[in-house]
DNA sequence: TCAAAACATGAATGACGATTCATGTTTAGC
DNA sequence: GCTAAACATGAATCGTCATTCATGTTTTGA
């Protein structure tokens, strides 16, 4: 499974980022083992010797996905005085990371059908992280007192679909500017 | 293809709400024709007179589910006064829409992958409505000025999000709750 | 009542593609 | 430089359905 040389670790790689291709612009479904491994300039075989199936390529792109997510959040954040200001680094650079890697993040929404488990933990984890930051920003009177798992799961809302339509449907748009749209809603609401 | 007498429509009809069942269910892929006719109490022959084929009974459903949110909104949405009242009474009535027919909803997400001219029409659509009507309350002056786009786009994940966590993933809280919370963080932001 | 149209059946067909495996090639470490 | 382990190959296998179709049954309308 896991490769014991650089060769294996370079040929394991190489796989990886072929399925992440493939299954990001085709879909789980279209995409066959033959598409990825053409893709990797690799035997059908080979697949095999680093990965059980299909499905755990997918998974271990999934999982990559929640690792990279969290930590280009964690590094944007560190730098933030106030949550509130937390908040909207970490949506600016969520941004910025899915308009780079709209593939990863296209199999990630595609998990909800193909892994249903792995989708589901990795976007509770989530929501439990944010409220957690809400709770805080609460105590600290920050924010004004409400429900904050809703909150949380609002929030979490507002940044999948914005990644969605300006990362992978229309990636014109400046991504500062998105944020800067979606914050000023967050923080201040639509009422004038 | 359109029944003509009125036992063919029943016929069609029952095959359709066993397809939103199953797909709903079980997801497309793992959905087969077999497991869709068997809940619809027919043989696989029939499904063929009134459909071309399993992914023509899915776009039905998607479309079903254009329609059914178009009119469930526009009617929750007359009574209103104002235009952010129009906002919550909208919100409120999509959100109980999706605990009834949560398998309808799954199958419009499901879209994206399965077909996603129709999901990348729904959801524009919805947005230049949103847009529209955020437009209008502000030349109104009830809401601040802003990229009413992005602001369509960020309302629509808001609304995504909560019928996802709370219609399909974890049906228990209670709805007007979910959407007064919602509602408030959309009217008047966090900020306290 | 009866013929034609509409509807219904489900076993057989056929395509597709994930996975396996028998056979080679390369690398690590002594 | 040798050999065992690791890695690589790709054609053949095998299971899984979606779709078809030859054969019945029911309904319609005159």
């Amino acid at each position: 499974m896991k490769p014991k040389t650089k060769r294996g670790q370079n040929r394991r790689e190489k796989i990886l980022r072929a399925a992440e291709k493939v299954f990001g612009t085709m879909g789980f479904a279209d995409a066959s083992i033959t598409d990825i491994t053409r893709e990797a300039d690799t035997a059908q075989g080979t697949l095999y010797i680093y990965f059980k199936g299909k499905e755990q390529i997918f998974s271990e792109l999934v999982e990559e996905m929640g690792h990279h997510t969290r930590e280009v959040i964690a590094q944007a954040i560190s730098k933030s005085t106030s949550r509130l200001d937390a908040e909207k680094q970490g949506l600016r650079a969520f941004l910025h990371f899915v308009r780079e890697r709209p593939e990863l993040y296209t199999i990630v929404e595609e998990a909800r059908f193909v892994d249903p488990v792995a989708y589901k933990s990795y976007f509770e984890n989530f929501a439990k992280a944010y409220q957690t930051g809400l709770e805080a920003a609460q105590l600290a009177g920050e924010i004004r007192d409400s429900d904050n798992e809703v909150r949380a799961w609002a929030l979490m809302g507002i940044a999948k679909a914005l990644g969605e339509k300006y990362a992978v449907m229309d990636p014109s748009k400046d991504m500062d500017h998105i944020a800067d749209v979606a914050f000023d809603l967050i923080e201040n609401g639509l009422r004038r």
